[in-house]
DNA sequence: ATGCGGACCTGTTAGC
DNA sequence: TGCTAACAGGTCCGCA
């Protein structure tokens, strides 16, 4: 699943089926998620009326009369919206049975999202407290990643995938930002001028604007709220395309391990 | 404080 | 063709 322009597909698409309503209760099929689902969280939710929608990060946040909902979709979670005449699989985790006699359908075969609640103000949960700013927001400038970044022998790619960072940067649009850059995904973040940061947080920003407009990035099970595949794959110029030619000097893209994730990049076009 | 590697879990695919 | 190992969009946590 999901990265930013996934993520955001998803809470505008399921968005226009949930304001205004109810929630009427919470069927758990499964709890192990990456924290357990609340064993109350039924008790806690049902007859609470949503007040609103939003995403801090790649959490969508679903705010109730008397607490939030916090929702993460991990590696490999999704929602939809579906009627109660389409019979639940074998991951679909959570159903939440609203007022509009719909059901948003929480659905996870890997099991690394998560769904909690608080009665706090979320942005004050432990999960979300620490979180860097949000990448298209004004708060994200070649300034603020530079002083950041200072004395940090960190790679870059990894600065940027860390959350505490920035959000919503996750490994397909690092490798693609990063391209977009010029930058050497290894180049240690505090070696960095303010100069080439300007160009990696334009990238950035551009890169993830663009996937949000074409909604969401096609990946293996990843399909919009209403069920329709993104389709913005096409567009990869360095993920996914590891041995072959670089799109702007044809040279052959390497491909390397690099913190875990598979990091794609051009020697020729990246210093 | 910083940075690294492991962990969570299932499904799909590459390679022998 | 069939089995096994490696890998997949994330990110928290513990340890050095």
């Amino acid at each position: 699943m999901p990265e930013l322009p996934e993520v955001e597909t998803t809470l505008r698409g399921i968005k226009p089926h949930l304001e205004q309503q109810t929630i009427c209760s919470i069927v758990v099929r499964n709890s192990s998620l990456r924290w357990p689902i609340p064993p109350n969280i039924n008790k806690l939710m049902q007859t609470q009326p949503i007040i609103e929608l939003t995403r801090r990060g790649k959490y969508l946040l679903i705010k109730t009369l008397d607490g939030t909902l916090i929702l993460h979709l991990g590696m490999s979670g999704s929602l939809r919206v579906v009627t109660a005449a389409i019979p639940a699989q074998k991951h679909d985790h959570v159903d939440i049975n609203l007022s509009n006699h719909k059901i948003l359908r929480f659905t996870d075969p890997r099991h690394f999202g998560a769904l909690l609640w608080t009665s706090d103000d979320p942005l004050k949960h432990t999960l979300l407290k620490d979180l860097g700013p949000e990448p298209l927001s004004q708060a994200f400038t070649a300034k603020y990643l530079f002083d950041k970044a200072k004395s940090r022998k960190m790679p870059i790619k990894s600065f940027l995938m860390n959350s505490n960072i920035v959000v919503d940067v996750g490994n397909i649009y690092a490798n693609e930002a990063l391209f977009a850059a010029g930058i050497h995904p290894n180049l240690a973040a505090g070696k960095i001028s303010l100069l080439r940061y300007q160009k990696l947080v334009e990238a950035i920003k551009m890169i993830l604007r663009a996937a949000i407009k074409k909604g969401g990035t096609t990946l293996k099970d990843f399909s919009q709220s209403d069920g329709k595949p993104g389709y913005f794959s096409q567009k990869l110029k360095v993920y996914g395309r590891g041995g072959k030619p670089c799109v702007v000097c044809g040279k052959k893209l390497e491909e390397v391990r690099l913190g875990q994730r598979t990091t794609v990049y051009c020697e020729k076009c990246q210093k």
